[in-house]
DNA sequence: AATTAACCTATATACCCGATAGGGTATTAA
DNA sequence: TTAATACCCTATCGGGTATATAGGTTAATT
C-alpha cells in the first residue's frame, strides 16, 4: 500500500510542476489546494528538498520551485525517497536489501523468486515514467 | 511491502504443496520446518482454509491438506485473501474499491492513472503464476 | 477413555503512520 | 532597522494495525 506521505508527495509535485514558470510556490498554497494538513506537507516537502527534487526559498515571496526539469525528474527516484523500497520484500530490493531472518537460502526461496518478478515489472513503469509524464 | 502473514502462508502452501502424496501436515511440522511461529500459523492456516485453499483433518494423524490441485491455486486468490487488495491505493483496487477522501475527480489524478498502471502489471503476474509454478 | 491436533476467542505487545506543537532562522519589503 | 513572511527542525502524541501468545474447546483417531 502506498502511503500517505508518497500520495501527498506525488501531489505537490505534480501541483508545482504544472505550473506555467518555475516560481516559488507557498506550502499553503499546495495545502489548500491539494486538501493536505499544512504541517505535515511541510516535512514532506523538506523530504523532497534533501532528495534533490525541489529547492526553497525563504521569505516574502518564497516557497519551493523543482530543481530540475520534469522530464529530468524520474518517479523510481521519487517513489525510493517518498515511499522506501519499490520491492514488496527487503531480500529483493535492490536499494535497500535486507537478508530475511528465517529464510536459509535465497536462491532456493520461491517467493523470492516471486517477488522478483514483481519487483522487475514495477521499477518497469517507474523507470521509465518521469513527472513530465505525470503532468 | 508484503507482510509476514502473507509471507508465512505462501511458505506454508508451498511446503504442503511439495509433498509427494497430499496427505495432511501438521501445523507444527511447517512451522519448525519454516521457523514460523506455530501460534501465529495456525490463524494463517484458517484464513486459508476458510478461503477454500486448504483442508482439515483433526485428531491424531490430522493435519492440513491442499483442496485443490496446485496448478487451480493462482497467486492472485491468495495473495487477495491474505495481503488483500493487489493495488497500491484503495481508488484502483479492483476488489477492495475505496474512493479517495481529497481526490475529487479520480479520472484527472495523475496518480491514480500511474497507480493502474501498475496495478494491472503485478496483476498480470499473480493471475498467470499457480502454486504449481512455484513449487 | 485417552490422546492427538485442529479450532476458537481473547488479549498482550510492539511498532509505525499521520498529524500537531512550538519554536528557530533566513529572507524580503517597507 | 524593523516587521512580516515562510521555510526549517525537533519532539511528541494518538490511534490503528500487525505480530504473537494464552488458554481452553471440539472433533477424530486409537
Amino acid at each position: 500500500m502506498l502511503s500517505v506521505k508518497t500520495k501527498y508527495g506525488l501531489k505537490a509535485l505534480i501541483f508545482i510542476a504544472k505550473r506555467e514558470s518555475n516560481t516559488p510556490v507557498q506550502i499553503s498554497s499546495i495545502a489548500k489546494s491539494e486538501n493536505i494538513s499544512h504541517k505535515y506537507l511541510e516535512s514532506i516537502l523538506l523530504t523532497l528538498r534533501k532528495a534533490g527534487f525541489l529547492s526553497s526559498k525563504k521569505g516574502k515571496g518564497g516557497g519551493y520551485y523543482l530543481l530540475k526539469d520534469p522530464k529530468q525528474i524520474m518517479m523510481v527516484d521519487v517513489m525510493r525517497s517518498l515511499e522506501g523500497p519499490i520491492a514488496m520484500v527487503p531480500c529483493v530490493s535492490l536499494n535497500f536489501y535486507e537478508k530475511c531472518k528465517d529464510c536459509i537460502d535465497e536462491t532456493s526461496c520461491s517467493v523470492h523468486r516471486l517477488m522478483i518478478e514483481v519487483r522487475d515489472s514495477t521499477l518497469k513503469i517507474f523507470n521509465n515514467k518521469s513527472l513530465y509524464d505525470l503532468v
